[in-house]
DNA sequence: GATAGTCACTAAATCGAATTAGTAACAGGA
DNA sequence: TCCTGTTACTAATTCGATTTAGTGACTATC
């Protein structure tokens, strides 16, 4: 850090020019530079630990090699730390770097990161594009969902609600309870009943205080989040009733607390490894390579 | 975003050259210019809606004006939260910009994001400056602590344990053990007993078998965090002991699974935003204004 | 033997702001 | 009148990498 090496160091040492190091080093098109000084370049480069300097190329390339993404207020899950590594492997295997920005997308904070650090791309998982239901990350869940069901139908269930959330999950909600329509025809079940928990446990206790009351036959609850299906959980517990043996109930997106609590909550655990680093490739308008996510999976414990 | 409006464009505006415009703008001492022309320069500079390219200045400076900020593997509660909110709201009023990075220290890609930000300072949490217990974030969390013990004093508690988390959270356990132990001396009990409660219900349960055993006449439990003090809790349950009649709990760090627990885990509120404020003045090395910091409270619930 | 084409390389411009080193114009003092 | 100082500016350099536009030297083609 003392002494920055810079390319006319290089240049120094290996007795070119620095015009012709850069070419070396980048790997510049329609340059012919014989193996020889190639191997001149690159050994000065090494040996002196040459590092090119971000901001100066940043400069002259009108962006940095930075992506930012912004979150919203979705911060918790398994899925999101997931899909967070694989943004971030990618990108340094592209020789890019990541920016996380947890907070609201109408921040002013933002705006101004923006401008500080001028990303390459932005990849927003509040904004509009999310929507669309055609982003990587809302497609990663769809399969989760899906799987979260089919473990229901497995163990007998076909009428189920679904737990969702009140709160700034934007347009998630809608995506997801969308996808468990879709997921809940294709099983061959009637559609998923929606209620919302609201924020408190009071809210909760009335909320499944209405749910057993205007749909009796249901028997197992599907929550959008750990956090909800807790809460529901919690709710049904303070009812008297028994859990898995009258209500079954499973998360979504295994978080830590679900396996501490009494009954253990059962959950999907989802890596969106893949979807992440498919949203690095799509970011950097490059052609993902490979191309197999890991499955979701069912975590086992109690409450099911 | 589609043209860039520079300084040249402003000083072509306003009738003079790149350099008075640079002068005007910078209130750059020792440089003197009559009110009038600094008038023009304002007004051609916000007519256009001219914004310095941060990255050209960053070339020049030598660093961005963007701070980093390391967590360590250290994620939750609201104290992390208010503390960095802190920071960015500091940062921000001095023209800077805060960018955090969650994950280990160690990590290869700090020391790429550092290169790829040039930041003018790092705040890092994780690191060794955190064991000096000097720094702004662990003195956030003295007082914090005193207040959580004070609780289950002022309940009549005096025997107490503190249960600790395994797992990587670094220096923090044993700075939080000792500012411990130094409020249990200021409020006149005996020490209080660490305790591992590792890191799965079953862990936590033999943990507090142990502590049942080894120590009968301890009556409360004070968690390092939340999630700590839940696993105790549900432990405790499991082996059908009463809370609080027979013990009490008390988590640290108010996180929002605590809230919905049966019983609902007591927990200490913290408000580091003050200390997050004085962490920024210092990592730009500039004399903070305001010194005042909103004390730390108990939200009371179930457990106590 | 003239012309075109490739090879191996370099000088100079560029990105945009900050800053150093000036330069005219005028005022005040000796 | 000459000298020094201040005011109100500006030209030119700098930060470091990328990229365009060349330039000689040599080879192949007609």
């Amino acid at each position: 850090m003392a002494v920055r090496i810079t390319l006319k160091d290089v240049a120094r040492a290996s007795g070119v020019s620095p015009t012709t190091v850069s070419f070396v080093l980048n790997n510049t098109p329609r340059q012919t530079i014989p193996e020889g000084t190639r191997r001149r370049v690159h050994q000065a480069a090494t040996e002196l630990g040459y590092l090119p300097h971000s901001i100066a190329r940043a400069l002259r390339e009108g962006t940095s090699r930075v992506v930012l993404l912004t979150t919203g207020r979705w911060r918790g899950g398994q899925s999101l730390d997931s899909f967070i590594a694989g943004v971030s492997g990618e990108l340094r295997a592209r020789g890019h770097n990541l920016v996380v920005h947890y907070g609201e997308q109408s921040d002013e904070s933002l705006a101004e990161l923006l401008e500080a650090v001028s990303p390459r791309a932005v990849i927003d998982l509040a904004g509009a594009d999310l929507g669309q239901e055609g982003s990587d990350w809302t497609d990663g869940l769809a399969p989760a969902t899906a799987a979260q069901l089919r473990h229901l139908v497995d163990r007998g269930h076909t009428a189920i609600a679904l737990a969702l959330p009140s709160g700034d999950f934007g347009a998630l909600v809608e995506i997801r309870l969308a996808q468990s329509q879709r997921a809940a025809h294709a099983l061959g079940i009637p559609p998923v009943t929606p209620v919302m928990v609201g924020q408190s446990r009071a809210e909760a206790r009335e909320a499944m205080r209405w749910l057993r009351h205007e749909h009796p036959q249901i028997t197992a609850v599907a929550g959008f989040d750990d956090d909800t299906a807790l809460l529901a959980m919690g709710a049904l517990s303070d009812a008297g009733v028994a859990i898995p043996a009258t209500m079954a109930v499973i998360g979504f997106d295994d978080a830590r607390p679900g396996a501490i609590w009494t009954p253990s909550l059962t959950s999907v655990h989802i890596d969106a490894e893949a979807y992440g680093r498919r949203a690095a490739c799509a970011a950097l308008g490059v052609e993902p390579e490979d191309w197999t996510s890991d499955p979701s999976y069912i975590v086992l414990r109690e409450s099911t």
